[in-house]
DNA sequence: AACAATTCTGCAATCGTTTCCATTTTACTT
DNA sequence: AAGTAAAATGGAAACGATTGCAGAATTGTT
């Protein structure tokens, strides 16, 4: 069975049509399990089928049908652990249901990003799963108005965009956070992490801020370091705090990056964490269980996100109007 | 400017035509490009493609033209961190070529791979990129040959394929390290790993071979785990060895999820890597540098191992023989 | 046996492009 | 000024599928 054809060109449903001696009406129609169709042609068209090895064509199908299978996830980068297990989980759950993911890196890049949404749109793509670089952009905003396509943004909240979201509860796991520090009597806590742009660090410094008032102490402003996730910017700036004098007894890096950064500046320095310094993570490595420095952290579950995620889109793709999904922390 | 049609339909090159008062084939023409174009044309067309916001439908082109710019990318887990790296530099350089990258993960399962691989053919890709599960499943390498795209392998080596392939030589990386290993005098060497059915198993192991037979030491058959890429595997197998009486003075893992497995049973039982063992890690994990245990490895440029496989890949495109290009280690 | 109702099948249009071919227009020779 | 070559344009047929509509074949009813 599976005769290729001896020339190079596809098998189209037009051979099959020939082969079993029918229209080709008749064989999409039994193909697509369409309810009026005799045995016997069910017969001869899956006959033809076998014998020549027929495959629709997905392309042509989606042309047809303005329906292409396709979620188009935009992220920062894929190389960011936590993002990774984002995409797995989505993809994996997203092909279940049948469709395929286009992965595009925006490498933090506004510009990018907004240059692969148009990209994924001009691509017919039935849905949009990103984690946006900013929110305040109305360059992308309008880019996103323009894709009128089921989106899900991740981590994000953007108004009047007719969007679903899947956003983390930050709050509570970073007062936590803080609130132990102060009670073990830290006052000059170091807080690096992005740019306040996002939802994610609005949320955290919420909490923070909420943590500080709680315990009637004054919000230590110039120990805030908020500028960009990427590792350089939080290894600038962690040693700086360092350098001061006195220097921050602890210290809060929001996010991979970030704390990727931190590390690596104290690191550098030689201080250790646990005895010269208290560190929290907010977000995890994987393997920090197994580790040496011990690093606290404030963690969340990157598969849950995913799945929500392709969740919440096919329920869009369905016909469902958007809504939100919180993932707890810690 | 960029009126949005008013009912909800695509503005096609229909549109555009009626607008500009032209034939359809004039607009395809001037916007491909096409040398006989009067100015005057072309003026028409760029004004009403304007004024109605036209975007060609890739779709559409894609049925006439016979290619997607689609690229199919499966590797086992887009969270192991090396497969990111790889996956990120690769989509970054298919991108500045104008192809777009779908990501499939093949979670480990034969089955599933070939699920993909078929899924990606009726998607009509234009190429893969493929880091498979095993060499030596006949029912892949039949669904290879069917693909009929070209094919870029990593770290992969099969026979009659018409395959490019970026290998890795893993055997210079490996053979080091295990001399090193016997010069410090450690006799009992653990290895644990993936089986032998990948190229990347059976390289390694040739290095550590060649180490033992220079050094005139007898291969040490007993302390081999050749079964499995993923941590449980690892871990199971680790923890066997250490529980032997007497136990390995060294353990080298071959990858990154052996090595995490591997990790969890030193920490498990509280073996202390530097004092108790010697460990010796393939492939790098992120941060390895900065913590504590500080663990040795053997490691290669992953990013490079992404562009390459691009770059091999666009090569084909443009109809040249398949090839290979070799990664150095550490 | 004649008619209606039902099931099945085929034709042709459609999705949005590109491209071959034929025809018209323009430009160049002598 | 006529003839030829080159440039510009339009019409129509692809690419590979789906589907509304109408006609043919089958079945059931009286």
């Amino acid at each position: 069975m599976n005769i290729e054809k001896e020339n190079g060109r596809q098998v189209t449903i037009r051979h099959v049509a020939a082969r079993a001696g029918v229209a080709l009406s008749s064989v999409s129609r039994t193909l697509s399990g369409h309810p009026d169709v005799s045995p016997a042609m069910r017969a001869k068209v899956e006959e033809a089928v076998q014998a020549l090895g027929y495959e629709p064509d997905f392309l042509a199908q989606s042309l047809r049908s303005g329906t292409t299978r396709n979620i188009g996830f935009i992220i920062r980068d894929i190389a960011n652990p936590l993002f990774a297990l984002v995409a797995r989980a989505c993809e994996q759950e997203l092909r279940r249901n049948g469709y395929s993911m286009i992965l595009m890196n925006s490498d933090g890049s506004v510009e990018t990003e907004s240059k692969n949404l148009m990209l994924l749109r001009r691509r017919r793509v039935d849905g949009v799963i990103a984690s946006l670089v900013a929110e305040d952009s109305p360059y992308i905003k309008k880019t996103i108005l323009s894709l009128r396509r089921p989106l899900v943004l991740l981590d994000r909240d953007m108004k009047d965009l007719q969007a679903s979201a899947v956003i983390t509860d930050h709050y509570t796991g970073v007062y936590e956070a803080t609130k132990h520090l102060l009670a073990k009597g830290h006052r000059r806590i170091a807080f690096v992490t992005g740019a306040e742009n996002v939802y994610t660090t609005r949320d955290r410094l919420r909490g923070f801020k909420s943590a500080f008032a709680d315990a009637r102490e004054a919000f230590p402003e110039k120990w805030m370091a908020l500028g960009g996730f990427d590792p350089e910017y939080a290894l600038v700036h962690t040693r700086n705090f360092l350098s001061r004098n006195p220097r921050p007894t602890a210290i809060i890096a929001g996010g991979i990056g970030s704390t990727a950064g931190s590390l690596r500046a104290l690191n550098e320095l030689e201080i250790e964490i646990g005895k010269d310094i208290a560190f929290i993570a907010l977000d995890e490595w994987p393997l920090f269980d197994i580790f040496r420095p011990k690093i606290s952290s404030v963690s969340r579950d990157a598969q849950a996100i995913g799945f929500e995620a392709a969740h919440l889109l096919l329920e869009m793709l369905n016909g469902k109007t958007p809504s939100e999904t919180v993932i707890e922390t810690k």
